[in-house]
DNA sequence: TATATACTGTACTGAACAGTACAAAACAAC
DNA sequence: GTTGTTTTGTACTGTTCAGTACAGTATATA
């Protein structure tokens, strides 16, 4: 039979999990080690940096994922629209439609920003970017993409916030119908 | 000479300070104590539960002020729309035009969310009362009301989330100027 | 000045913390 | 099965943690 977690990369979702949960500082070894399944030993042989080296590569693995599934435009489609709305739903896929929150946002808030700030950085900006390409390509003139994709990225930060604030995941969907409808009107030229 | 800190109450604004910049779990007695300069007998004397109640009296102390400050609705003043205008002065005044973190939003995102659950909600519960109400006011529909309130918040907590994210306290102005622009636009019925 | 109360510094407790050392065990290759 | 490598459990280090105990000092009131 072999290991559950024969490799380095087999911890990092639950990695995720615990510092979603728990934050950076909140999250300890001995939790980590809980819901890793692995031991000291074993963490600290894939993870030579500790802690910070799991949460940065935690942080690459979202990133990742999102570059795969969220940031990668087709550009040449016939149906350019189409790429857009599967950004949205690998972005409501990714959220648990609400009831997950954003590792990277959370990370932004506090002082866990000053170790990450680059990969928190990079995480964004290329969201940002990857967006405003979509959006050109449906029609956007290059001003309105900008602005319009700065304002899509807030609003589903914003929602996941507010969602986990009133323990209400409908927030969250609720701006993700808003925010495609929007995209769609502006799309047709009003 | 009086001693700078003689009540509970003016330590407040130095513990907001801590748990700001390193979250509840990472903000320890010995940070606490160093920035609001109290010994652990004088933090124990005014907090005797510790912790948690220093962040229960920071989330409240929150909340009073933006009770004061941005949920106070005048609801018969002959200009309904300056009521909305002074709450967007006076948020952009309290994050400092994006320079500061939301508290209670970053607070949401992790298990601290668990211990200060019913603060949290009834902050944005009020908040989003508030101004569906002056909404209301400036001649939105129920509906509308209702559902641009959300929308506005979301949009503020996510813009605050973006603006650190990518260190650019433009996105935070950015955010707030359009979504006045957007109210009225659609005040004058469009 | 006497007395009561409010405040504060310091020393302490026991637990939890991140991280290290290393021998034992599992594993792969032959 | 022998050999070399990867992985793991365990015991340990020194530090920091939240919280307590309490004597000492300041302050207020009279």
């Amino acid at each position: 039979m072999p290991r559950e977690i024969a490799e380095r990369r087999d911890a990092i979702p639950a990695l995720g999990e615990v510092f979603r949960e728990h934050g950076f500082s909140g999250s300890s070894l001995a939790e980590i080690s809980q819901h890793t399944g692995l031991g000291k030993g074993s963490l600290y042989h894939f993870f030579p940096g500790g802690k910070t080296e799991m949460a940065e590569a935690v942080l690459d693995d979202i990133t990742n994922w999102f570059e795969e599934n969220v940031f990668s435009t087709m550009p040449d489609s016939k149906h350019p629209e189409s790429v857009i709305r599967s950004m949205f739903e690998a972005v409501d896929r990714y959220f648990r439609s609400g009831e997950r929150t954003c590792l990277v946002g959370a990370f932004a808030l506090n002082d866990a920003r000053d170790r990450f700030g680059d990969r928190i950085s990079k995480y964004f900006n290329a969201w940002t970017d990857a967006l405003t390409a979509a959006l050109k390509h449906t029609g956007f003139s290059e001003m309105n993409a900008v602005e319009t994709a700065e304002d899509i990225i807030v609003s589903i930060q914003g929602a996941l916030v507010l969602a986990r604030s009133k323990q209400d995941a409908e927030v969250f969907i609720r701006t993700l119908k808003r925010l495609q409808r929007r995209i769609a009107t502006e799309s047709h030229g009003v």
